[in-house]
DNA sequence: ATAGGGTTAG
């Protein structure tokens, strides 16, 4: 026995014997930080006569400041003290290792100490878990969950509220139902971070269902579950449903924080709904919150999708302190409104003040803030330089994406087909699609149909494709080949996402689906959109019949096209809209050339600006002129 | 002693 009692803790291990926790009054330790500082040794000393629980006692304090400071120094010269000192030290104080240097992003030692550890109980299971999956390592929180599992030591409720914020992806999702079950099994399905958890988990895998069915099966409430429940209808964009639960939920009582706020602007943003926005914008300013990075930079973007980007700078210009993701937002911003010199210039301020370091998003937002506003040479020049690796950003096949649309735009479609053919992914969907919508602007037969003909093996759900293809066909007057495609296309192609288009009046969404028969004013809405037409036929206005999808004859292509919704909210924004403000419209999609035609004549008969925000970008439209400069 | 929701891009 004496043998297991190592020179630095036989005084200690006498204590244990003869001493009882009883016979010491609650006595805590005087310990602070500054005690390391060459009084460590000495004051422990001083401790451990008084019994073994006070120098553990005192290495607890210690610890619990260094994590609460994050001081790892400290923390790593108390951990070196305590190896000399104690034989054995218990299982918590070295969970408090645990948790020291997971805070201090230290997991290989913190995984160190756990390995070493002669028993573990769920508290140290639970700490190593949730500092992988806190860090970002789902993988590894969830291989030691079910090593943890194997072990056979009992979850409790905070380890399942923590292994659950690891359950993405497939693979995650697969084991987050199992872990569920067992939830039900063990009767912790009610426990609010446990619900919250697992409603999230569900909410992220995009089965919002069963989130919902978790979230109304709490027996409680609070901030964070509700929140969750909202954030997860926003984050799959069903903006309208996390509107109306927010408002559902505050009439019953919900207190709402910045977190909150943040999830309702990004419902917001998705739906462009401006006055809602600035209404929670004034309330946020009334409640005087202290500074939330994460809450401006949702006003920041939510201002910048609605095609206010002077606020966002504002914004932006004012904040004490910004993360990426600001820098990134405001990137966005102007790259999505076609500002390409003001993405280089914001760029170039980024990097300048070096106190944020650009990140793989900043990258993709300048490179596409070139691309849509005409700057070929320096994107490329700002590409080279990712691919040299000067930054620490590996370009990955996004970046590469950005580069052929950055070309294909500017017309140098064969340039762009050889880069694709250099780059070191297997090409995507998405970057033969960009190629081909190039192909179509610039009317690249050749190469427009070699890359038509591969996208409709490799995407031939996707109806846009056999367009273009067949469109390009025609062109070259190959109607054999139109007619093919034209069967394919009925054969194989599915109808995507229906356009819906929508104009916000008095705080009021107006809705409108192609051929839309169900808003009030319908009638009138659709005289209007005949009547511009006539007008504007007479002032040379052509309908580019090559934006229908159907088959069909020319008259029933012209009513296809005179019913897209975006004509009918740009229609019903000149009946109704004050004449001093922009038309506002805003598309799921994107917008087809006749109707980018169509906003430019109504901006210069009219006199009003007209502002459209497709799936990709801004076009603001003024005196006939668009800020896209039709180069998109 | 260990725990849940959030902002950019796709």
């Amino acid at each position: 026995m004496k043998l297991l009692y190592n020179h630095h803790s036989i005084f200690f291990s006498l204590f244990t014997r003869q001493l009882s926790l009883s016979s010491f009054p609650p006595l805590k330790p005087n310990l602070n930080s500054q005690c390391i500082n060459g009084h460590l040794q000495e004051s422990l000393l001083q401790m451990a006569f008084k019994g073994p629980e006070m120098i553990f006692d005192g290495y607890n304090t210690l610890l619990n400041d260094c994590v609460n400071r994050k001081a790892i120094r400290e923390g790593q010269r108390v951990h070196a003290h305590m190896i000399k000192t104690c034989y054995l030290p218990p299982p918590y104080l070295r969970t408090r290792l645990i948790v020291l240097y997971t805070k201090c992003d230290c997991l290989g030692d913190a995984r160190h100490v756990f390995e070493e550890m002669p028993e573990r109980n769920v508290v140290s299971w639970t700490a190593m878990i949730s500092g992988y999956s806190q860090r970002g390592f789902g993988f590894e929180a969830l291989h030691l969950f079910v090593r943890m599992l194997r072990s056979g030591t009992e979850p409790n409720e905070f380890t399942f509220a923590t292994v659950l914020t690891s359950c993405t992806g497939a693979s995650g999702f697969e084991l987050g139902r199992q872990i569920h079950s067992l939830i039900i099994k063990q009767n912790y399905e009610a426990h609010i971070f446990v619900g919250s958890s697992l409603l999230d988990m569900y909410a992220k895998a995009g089965k919002i269902l069963e989130a919902r069915g978790v979230f109304d099966g709490l027996p409680e409430r609070d901030v964070v579950s509700c929140t969750a429940i909202i954030s997860g209808y926003a984050q799959l964009g069903l903006d309208e449903e996390a509107l109306e639960l927010f408002r559902r939920l505050e009439k019953e009582g919900m207190s709402s924080n910045y977190v909150t706020y943040a999830s309702v602007l990004t419902a917001l943003s998705g739906l462009a709904a401006l006055d809602h926005g600035k209404q929670v914008h004034n309330h946020v300013l009334r409640c005087e919150l202290p500074f939330y990075v994460v809450l401006q930079n949702s006003l920041i973007d939510m201002y910048s999708k609605c095609g206010n980007l002077n606020y966002s700078r504002r914004i932006f210009d004012i904040m004490p302190e910004r993360t990426v993701i600001s820098w990134n937002a405001m990137l966005v911003g102007y790259s999505k409104h076609g500002m390409g010199r003001e993405v280089v210039e914001l760029f170039k301020l980024m990097r300048e003040e070096n106190r944020v370091k650009p990140d793989s998003v900043t990258f993709l937002a300048v490179l596409s803030g070139c691309s849509h506003g005409r700057l070929v040479d320096k994107g490329l020049e700002i590409f080279d330089e990712m691919v040299k690796g000067n930054n620490g950003i590996q370009a990955e096949i996004e970046h590469y994406g950005c580069v052929v649309d950055l070309l294909g735009r500017a017309g140098r479609v064969e340039e762009a087909f050889e880069f694709i053919k250099g780059m070191p992914f297997e090409p995507t969907a998405a970057i033969w699609g960009s190629l081909l919508g190039a192909c179509r602007v610039h009317s690249n037969i050749d190469i427009g149909t070699f890359v038509g003909q591969r996208l409709v093996q490799i995407e031939p759900e996707n109806a846009g494709n056999y367009v273009i293809l067949s469109n390009l066909y025609a062109s070259a007057g190959r109607w054999e080949d139109v007619r093919k495609v034209r069967e394919l296309m009925m054969d194989k192609a599915v109808m995507k996402e229906p356009g819906r288009s929508w104009i916000e009046l008095d705080q009021t969404l107006h809705t409108f689906h192609a051929s839309d028969r169900s808003h009030p004013r319908r009638e009138e809405v659709f005289w209007k959109v005949r009547e511009l037409s006539i007008k504007f036929k007479e002032a040379g206005y052509v309908p580019d019949l090559s934006c229908v999808l159907y088959d069909v004859d020319e008259e029933q292509k012209e009513k296809i096209l005179l019913a897209h919704s975006e004509k009918l909210a740009m229609a019903f924004g000149l009946i109704v809209a004050s004449e001093r403000v922009p038309i506002r419209v805003i598309k799921n999609l994107r917008i087809c050339s006749d109707c980018h035609n169509f906003a430019k004549l109504i901006s210069k008969f009219y006199g009003r600006d007209v502002s459209l925000r497709d799936k990709n970008r801004f076009h603001h439209i003024v005196g006939g002129i668009c800020s896209c400069g039709d180069y998109w």
